[in-house]
DNA sequence: GCTTGATTACACCGGTCTGTGTAATTAAGA
DNA sequence: TCTTAATTACACAGACCGGTGTAATCAAGC
């Protein structure tokens, strides 16, 4: 039950906003009564909580090799963006929708942020660049700047040009970095999803 | 008196997010009544699209050399971090926010996204960079992600690693670029008030 | 002084929101 | 069958919201 709940929460909460989705709207969706879910949940502050820490999952292990992992993460952020399921980072969602309203929202946003730089350093440490910790940042900086670019403007190719910008940076760490796709024009005009 | 409103609801809005102020919260902090307000604007949302447009200032012209322009937007992204009074970029905050709910709020947000990409795109034209387009979307790219990083991580620092990032991918394309803080000049007077 | 337009105070409407109180209903286990 | 816990329907409180109606007040220009 609580799992169902947290279920709707979080896909409601993800596509319209979390401010714009009331207790009253989870529960319907779900057919139950408003008085269950508060029995789950004392507030809609730690449902929503409840929402962002369920959103907080940690990428599995791979045995891919460290560059594959690390230019891999681009192509699911194209396969994610073409989703029409696909509203930008949750967490910074979060943090600009409720601001310093709840701190414990920004914690767990800051949280994220750095999990994913760590994921992204550890393979970098293995590949022996001469900053780690300095490519990782600049790496998590092409993730989200994609994804903010992909909230607004609906263009999937902008994990594309985050990748090819992953790789430039990768390529003057002194990786090998494979060639780009065929299928990968980097002049290609920037297309439009919606009118 | 509209140029009063205006400003005030700038304010308000981008620091505590639009959903979270009320038109009485506006007119209370500016002293005026509430109908004056609906006086000047039909409606809050009309207050909110004026809110964005006039946060949509392109960047003056400048004569300096254009790698220093690109390199210097970075630092003026640096100083707008450590600024108390910076929470993100306004326009992918509203997308956040308002969602599909406005069709024209994520117009006005695409032209301003696409607009800066222009902005570095003519730049990089007098560079003789091969790929002027895709540079210039990747350069976007850095400063969303250093805004969105910034935005839940208060680290005024992710401006500087966007511009290490920059210096590699500009150096990339055949650009030369100084050495690290070459380009510094304290008095690049840009107005500050977009993103 | 008079007219005109902006601004004011203030009440009020209908709606939505989070959260609670309560009593009835269901279902499962001992 | 009796007990216990979860869930239900439903009303309601209290607050805030966007927006309007109205009549009074103010200020400036003719």
């Amino acid at each position: 039950m609580k799992e169902r709940i947290l279920e709707t929460a979080d896909r409601l909460f993800y596509l319209r906003g979390i401010r714009a989705v009331g207790v009253d709207t989870i529960a319907a969706e779900i057919g139950i009564s408003k008085r269950t879910l508060y029995n789950h949940f004392p507030s809609k502050d730690a449902l929503i909580r409840a929402y962002l820490e369920r959103r907080f999952t940690r990428a599995p292990a791979s045995d891919k090799p460290p560059v594959e992992q690390i230019l891999g993460t681009f192509d699911r952020l194209e396969r994610g963006f073409a989703s029409k399921s696909f509203r930008g980072c949750p967490f910074v969602n979060a943090v600009a929708e409720l601001g310093a309203e709840d701190r414990t929202v920004k914690k767990i946003a800051i949280a994220f942020k750095e999990s994913r730089r760590l994921w992204f350093r550890d393979l970098l440490l293995r590949l022996d660049v001469p900053d780690p910790e300095g490519l990782a940042t600049q790496l998590t900086l092409l993730v989200d700047g994609s994804i903010a670019q992909d909230l607004v403007r609906d263009d999937p190719s902008m994990a594309r040009a985050a990748k090819e910008a992953a790789r430039v940076l990768l390529s003057h760490a002194g990786v090998g970095v494979g060639e780009a796709d065929a299928s990968e024009h980097p002049h290609v005009e920037i297309g439009k999803r919606n009118s």
